[in-house]
DNA sequence: ATAATGTTGATCTGATTAGTCGGGTATATT
DNA sequence: AATATACCCGACTAATCAGATCAACATTAT
């Protein structure tokens, strides 16, 4: 359950995309890079990657670089998580709906289910548009309101 | 934003142990690995990790076996989870709330809080007990009856 | 031309995951 | 006391993945 960094950094990436001024330069990879303090070549891959899934365009030359293929607010975190993780959910290797628990651990297929819903809820509605102007969708900041949200629970193994 | 194996099998293991019957009664690791299908060597290695963490004891000798060591409505999912895999939720090796992402990618921050939040709404909701009986909680098991919830996102990278 | 830039494929290292193995220790039954 | 049963522990391994680097090549603005 953890977040890569290579979802980590091509998030970033763009985000720095959608906030180019003035909207739809290209943007090259070494200003993001240096920008979002994210090794150069690497971030290169990660692009490289988002282009073929076409949602970033690129040009080459003195005025190249890169931009985003489709409209901001028409791009969510899930869609960019699935190019570079994969699926959003899956169960070592399984998709959640096809993994089947023998006997009386048959339930947990409905628990990584709901996981998977639980984590749609938040993945498919926040855009990068969103994250370029700082604002969260309603009904993703309303789960930040609680201040339980913010505070990190104790760690099993300590005390 | 995978379930490991380790994850996989230790619920499963779990459940075993709440639906043994009489309750309470010891139960062999290599009946929890037959049953379950884990490879038991391995599975060892996990009670093992969930004795330390004090969720189940265990007694050796001929009448041996592992039993829980908490009442099952009392042990969730997270708690498994945590003992396992680490922390529910981080960003490359951070804690969301610890990790600081410059410039226009700073929202990012509150995503990743918001997506602890989504999981920890499901993790932290369950209990074994609730799996060994096949019947969740009413606020996940709403989650369940969206008919979209059961269908698999088409993958990025065909067609 | 040439300098700036993106593209590709190969490679590398260290960590993690998913296991296996051998030998030891405790305990209930006989 | 002997024995069968079962947990305990540390080391080991093989495969995979994450994260990153490098060299060489292709394209384009000036």
């Amino acid at each position: 359950m953890r977040v890569s960094a290579s979802l980590d950094y091509a998030l970033r990436a763009m985000i720095e995309l959608a906030a180019a001024t003035p909207p739809g330069r290209p943007v090259k990879a070494d200003e993001i890079a240096e920008r979002q303090a994210i090794p150069a070549r690497f971030l290169a891959q990660l692009l490289a990657e988002l282009r073929r899934a076409e949602l970033v365009s690129s040009g080459r030359g003195y005025a190249g670089g890169y931009w985003l293929a489709v409209p901001a607010d028409q791009i969510t975190v899930a869609d960019i998580a699935r190019v570079i993780d994969g699926p959003l959910a899956d169960v070592h290797g399984m998709s959640p709906e096809v993994f089947g628990p023998p006997g009386v651990a048959a339930p947990t297929r409905e628990l990584w289910i709901a996981v998977r819903v639980a984590l749609r809820s938040v993945l498919e509605k926040v855009t990068i548009a969103d994250l370029a102007a700082g604002t969260l969708p309603p009904g993703v900041a309303a789960l930040l309101e609680d201040p339980d949200a913010w505070i990190r629970r104790p760690d099993p193994m300590r005390g």
